[in-house]
DNA sequence: ATTTTGGGCACT
DNA sequence: GTGCCCAAAATT
């Protein structure tokens, strides 16, 4: 008898075996569908070895029901989830999810129905639909798509499909891509670019693994360098990837692609319908997808012959998920071009210290780019100290930041400033009674949005109106706006620079790609003077007339205790930075910040990448912190505050005693309210030889969680938030 | 996760 | 006995 055993992607369930039926042909890897009580499941056949079940007999065992009309996934493939799972502490099948990211992909049909407006009107209008009619122009997507973009319920919708006003487009899925050209548009390369070139041709020709950390200053050119070793594994029929930190910068990838190679690359982000969604995955599976560009989900999608990874900006924290499976997109590309054989690029201008470390101990192969191209020098850099000069009372920007912007504005140059915090200030307050905004769901202030005219939580997307009186007390015209966002900036901008043209850029403002490439335009073409802009300005764009960038506050990501807050500070800074200067005319940059002796400052201010990284280094040994000793978190979380406290509480219990091994917790998670649920943490910390996942894994295995709390491992985190 | 089942309980 | 609610068990 033919028996199989089978991954589900639902880890409630264990794995299932079944009896395939006479005629049906499966192997490891295939996706098939089985029968379950009264449904129908997806799973994916897998080796018996690997997945534990009870003893069913024969007897018991149903048919599967089919077979998807996919190609199976590949071994290397089963084995980068199952050391995903592993090294992550995740489930497989939620791994395994993340593949089969796409389920309308899996069945037969080759069109999808969408729907858009067909310029008619209803013979009898309401508010609903015609706030739909109004918020629909120009979409096309699925009515559930559609619904979620208009706001309104499916049956508003259906309704207006029965008039005739929303009409039905059939949308073949397999459609071909467009075919990049390898030869479209080769560049003329610096002797520097060359070097690099040529080791990384000769890597992906060779179809081997081989890691590279790519370290070149910000402008030396880069993407020029992987663009060719891309080239390189389209000419030999095989696929490419390219992980990018956050989608908001596709676009201005997308224009230098096209150029280069004439043609677009395939898109995959989390906000694809479900129509490119499914196109994108079939070409990606039966590879028919060259290059494929997208955001850290894109890594685990089953390509059929992938010869390339790039993660460009490696050392972006935004690679580490942070919820869900808590995978870092950087480290798990290195695995997946091991077990696949192939090159993988990490390419940053301020790696991450864990990846230096790696090319120190010879394990990655390090290709530097040490100068700017086309002879544009690196931009000079000075701090301001706000001790010594502060702004104007109820102002941000010192004088001589102002005075420089002035400058600027009066030779016809751009200038960028640096704050990382989107909105018009972080807290609102009462200056009667001293009531603060807080989100009901989260800890966390709520962040005045003046444009939106909303109050908002960063964390979980809580909005509400700002009221004229105060709720607490009832006193009107009595809230205040404490600190400052991207949007007070711009205004303290407009009142001191009043013929000056300013645009914030921030993911608020940036949220789609007409609206990216709208900015990107305008920014090229000097119809703005100054860029106000969060974290995203800080990558990937080159305005040759950009000359002056100041940071407002770079002690910002200081406090708080968080292990990488030095790092984070040095790399965001350094990236703004490299924004400067970047055409014929040299750059300046202005940091304002209250400890201009700190060292991240003092180094960022002579100039003295080394003098960081060895800084760093010794603080992270002294920490046992990575690439030294490792660090992890579990988290615990319930609606009740009591519920999640007592199985911390059980679980502190039940600590094991282990050498070398350092259990901190349970406190209140430093986010000690999210998204409506209670959290407490353990943190641990080990050595590196210490296999931190078995001990984890074990230690858990001790305890039945009450339902309704979950429990979350974090292997090397990021956000200690 | 979703569906089925079965026990306890109020009501007839 | 019947219906109903909720928790526990089963699903291969």
């Amino acid at each position: 008898m033919n028996r199989v055993r089978i991954l589900t992607l639902n880890a409630a369930l264990p794995a299932l075996d079944y009896r395939v039926p006479d005629g049906m042909q499966v192997q490891p890897g295939s996706i098939v569908l089985a029968p379950l009580g009264p449904r129908q499941i997806t799973g994916i056949v897998w080796e018996a070895d690997r997945l534990e079940t009870g003893d069913v007999p024969d007897s018991k065992l149903r048919p599967l029901a089919d077979v998807m009309p996919v190609p199976p996934l590949s071994t290397p493939l089963r084995r980068l989830i199952e050391w995903t799972a592993d090294y992550y502490c995740a489930p497989l099948s939620a791994v395994a999810r993340m593949v089969i990211s796409s389920g309308g992909a899996l069945n037969g049909p080759t069109t999808m129905t969408e729907y858009r407006l067909s310029g008619g009107m209803p013979e009898r209008m309401t508010p609903q639909r015609e706030a739909a009619i109004d918020a629909l122009q120009g979409e096309q997507a699925t009515i559930r798509e559609l619904a979620g973009i208009a706001g309104v319920s499916e049956g508003v919708l259906r309704g207006l499909v029965n008039q005739g006003v929303i009409e039905p487009v059939s949308v073949a899925i397999d459609r071909l891509f467009p075919t990049a050209k390898p030869d479209f548009d080769v560049p003329a390369l610096s002797p520097d670019q060359r070097e690099v070139t040529d080791r990384l041709v000769e890597a992906v020709a060779a179809r081997k693994f081989a890691p590279f950390l790519l370290d070149g200053v910000t402008g030396s050119g880069k993407t020029e360098t992987y663009f060719e070793a891309m080239a390189q594994a389209i000419r030999m029929g095989r696929q490419v990837l390219v992980l990018l930190p956050e989608i908001a910068l596709t676009e201005n990838f997308l224009i230098r692609f096209e150029q280069r190679f004439g043609a677009a690359p395939v898109l995959w982000h989390s906000s694809l319908k479900s129509t490119e969604r499914r196109r994108a995955w079939r070409a990606i599976s039966e590879g028919t997808a060259q290059v494929v560009v997208g955001a850290r989900s894109a890594l685990f999608l089953p390509y059929a012959d992938l010869g390339l990874i790039v993660v460009d900006e490696a050392h972006e924290v935004s690679f580490k998920q942070d919820d869900g499976v808590r995978y870092n997109a950087r480290d798990v590309s290195v695995m997946r071009a091991r077990f696949e054989g192939f090159p993988v690029v990490l390419a940053s201008a301020t790696p991450a210290l864990e990846s230096l470390q790696m090319a120190e101990s010879g394990i990655y192969e390090k290709l530097d780019l040490p100068s700017r191209f086309g002879g544009a020098q690196l931009p000079h850099i000075d701090t301001i100290n706000l001790g010594e000069e502060p702004p104007e009372r109820g102002r941000w920007l010192a004088p001589r930041l102002v005075a420089a912007l002035e400058d600027r504005l009066a030779k016809g140059e751009q200038s960028l400033l640096f704050l990382n915090r989107r909105g018009y200030a972080p807290l609102t307050l009462c200056r009667h009674c001293g009531f603060r905004f807080q989100c009901p769901n989260c800890s966390a202030w709520l962040v005045e949005h003046r444009f939106s005219q909303r109050l908002a939580c960063h964390h979980c997307g809580h909005e509400t109106a700002p009221p004229d009186a105060c709720p607490e007390c009832g006193e009107p015209d009595c809230l205040v706006a404490c600190g400052p966002g991207v949007e007070r900036i711009a205004d303290e901008v407009a009142e001191l620079l009043p013929e000056a043209r300013v645009a914030i850029a921030t993911s608020d403002t940036l949220n789609s790609p007409e609206r990216a490439a709208q900015f990107i335009h305008e920014a090229e073409q000097c119809a703005i003077d100054v860029i106000v802009g969060t974290q995203l300005v800080t990558k990937g764009f080159h305005f040759p007339e950009l000359t002056l960038v100041g940071v407002v506050d770079a002690d910002l990501g200081l406090d708080g205790g968080d292990l990488r807050a030095g790092e984070r500070t040095y790399q965001q800074i350094v990236q703004v930075a490299g924004r400067a200067g970047r055409g014929s005319k040299p750059g300046e940059v202005l940091i304002q910040t209250r400890h201009p002796d700190a060292p991240v400052i003092a180094a960022l201010a002579a100039g003295d990448r080394d003098a960081f990284y060895a800084a760093e280094t010794e603080a992270r040994r002294h920490a046992r912190a990575p690439p030294f000793g490792r660090w992890a978190a579990i988290i615990i979380s319930s609606e009740g505050d009591a519920e999640a406290r007592q199985a911390a509480n059980r679980l502190d219990d039940a600590r094991p005693h282990i050498d070398d091994l350092m259990i901190l917790g349970p406190a209140p998670a430093p986010l000690a309210m999210l998204r409506g649920r209670y959290r407490y943490r353990f943190l641990i910390n080990a050595r590196r030889n210490v296999e931190v996942q078995k001990i984890i894994m074990a230690w858990l295995a001790t305890q039945q969680f009450a339902p309704g709390v979950r429990v979350g491992v974090d292997i090397d985190p990021y956000s200690f938030v």
